[in-house]
DNA sequence: CGGAGTTCGTGAAAAATTTCTCGATTTTCG
DNA sequence: CGAAAATCGAGAAATTTTTCACGAACTCCG
């Protein structure tokens, strides 16, 4: 009842991460919301022509319909310091997120299921460029597997378990049917994988400490259903 | 600068939706936030046994980490009556969310972009089951236009103004390049698109009264990460 | 060099969201 | 039937998040 859990929608305690240190000043709970305004600043600065060095909160605020200050507040978090009248400088802005959020070190990750979904997050550009490492692939149809999606060879699920604890990824990506959901989870977890990043559309139950994100992509319709109405 | 915008990120001002008559004590202003819960509790519940015809809001409050008040609450919105010791009609509750959020009525849709991610969501089934109805598929590439997938032609984008301009979609669902998508976006808005669901990775800037909800889908991989950090 | 115009940084205020409390209602079961 | 257990509903309290307000810092230009 107490598994670490997160989702778009879920705003139950939102509170994560609990242990471990961190540098001078940074706050011990940071929140869903806060984390993921700052991957947004970061995938959208990361886009920027290399050549603009400077990023002022107005500015990055217009992009986001955010309030400047809250991009100011955001990036105190994470450390980085501006200059009056000039703003951020842009490569600064994009250490300390990186740094903060810990992309780019350790991100190995296995993909469970090879269908449409999961193979364009196989060939996804950004998540490499993020630092997220896809080191395995694996799927039960058998006419996929030896075949191989972006480079990497499909395994079978049943070679799933051996390969996690040999290759020590830290991260799954789930996007299986429904069905198999579940029990795949569960299997990820015994092999030791410690978050699991969930694009098939169930909500998973798993033990305390394995982080969970539920990616489900079609909530994001109901607000734009809710837009269109009365129409 | 006033445009309609949300994402997952941008909690900017959270209002959406301004005008419009809706039925009895059904409030003006739902935020963002109650929306994805309440397309949560949606997926989730439209996805039980049917034979399962009672839910208590800490039941429901179980599934997404969220306090069973806040359930009740949000219930309360949409106009779902419980009882007293047994629950929620699970039926009904799957009715007023439908209701309120306006699923399943002329939720026609373009899909611009049939790359790997693009033919992921033609095939997604939930989209289906949801109302979300596909009527259209564009793509630049000559290789694929002529070709379907699921069931549907991919038409090149030269056509799509046109195209949109017969059928009248209300919402296109981008799933292109970077490159062409601001381009495309726009060009999506002339032909008569009231809401896009932007799924490339960039932050479309489109004139007022177009709703937008960009689904950046590697903003997760920064809450992953935090999580993992201390490492 | 000095004034106009921006933007930062931060503490305080406002708004919102979430959680708590508790009485009322309904079913179950002895 | 009456007590026990579970849950709803709603107002109040607590917490979090966002916005406001303003002094200080910095740049640009005449």
């Amino acid at each position: 009842m107490k598994q670490k859990t997160t989702s778009r929608t879920s705003n139950g305690p939102r509170k994560l991460h609990s242990t471990g240190s961190r540098s001078r000043k940074m706050p011990r709970h940071v929140t869903h919301t806060v984390l993921e305004r700052l991957m947004h600043y970061y995938v959208c600065l990361s886009k920027y022509d290399p050549n603009i060095e400077w990023i002022s909160s107005p500015h990055l605020a217009s992009q986001f319909r955010v309030d400047d200050t809250q991009v100011r507040k955001d990036l105190a978090l994470v450390g980085v310091k501006g200059r009056p009248n000039t703003g951020f400088r842009r490569e600064q802005i994009l250490d300390s997120i990186r740094r903060f959020l810990g992309l780019g070190r350790n991100l190995d990750a296995v993909i469970v299921g090879v269908g449409r979904l999961g193979s364009a997050l196989v060939a996804y550009r950004d998540f490499r460029e993020l630092g997220l490492n896809i080191v395995g692939l694996f799927d039960n149809d058998p006419r996929k597997i030896g075949t191989a999606v972006s480079g990497h060879t499909i395994l079978p699920t049943a070679r799933m378990k051996s390969f996690i604890r040999r290759r020590k990824p830290r991260i799954a990506i789930l996007a299986c049917p429904v069905f198999v959901a579940q029990i795949l989870a569960y299997e990820l977890v015994e092999a030791g994988i410690c978050a699991i990043w969930n694009f098939s559309p169930t909500t998973l139950q798993l033990p305390d400490g394995v982080f969970v994100r539920n990616e489900h992509i079609s909530i994001g319709l109901g607000e734009i259903a809710y837009h269109l109405l009365p129409s």
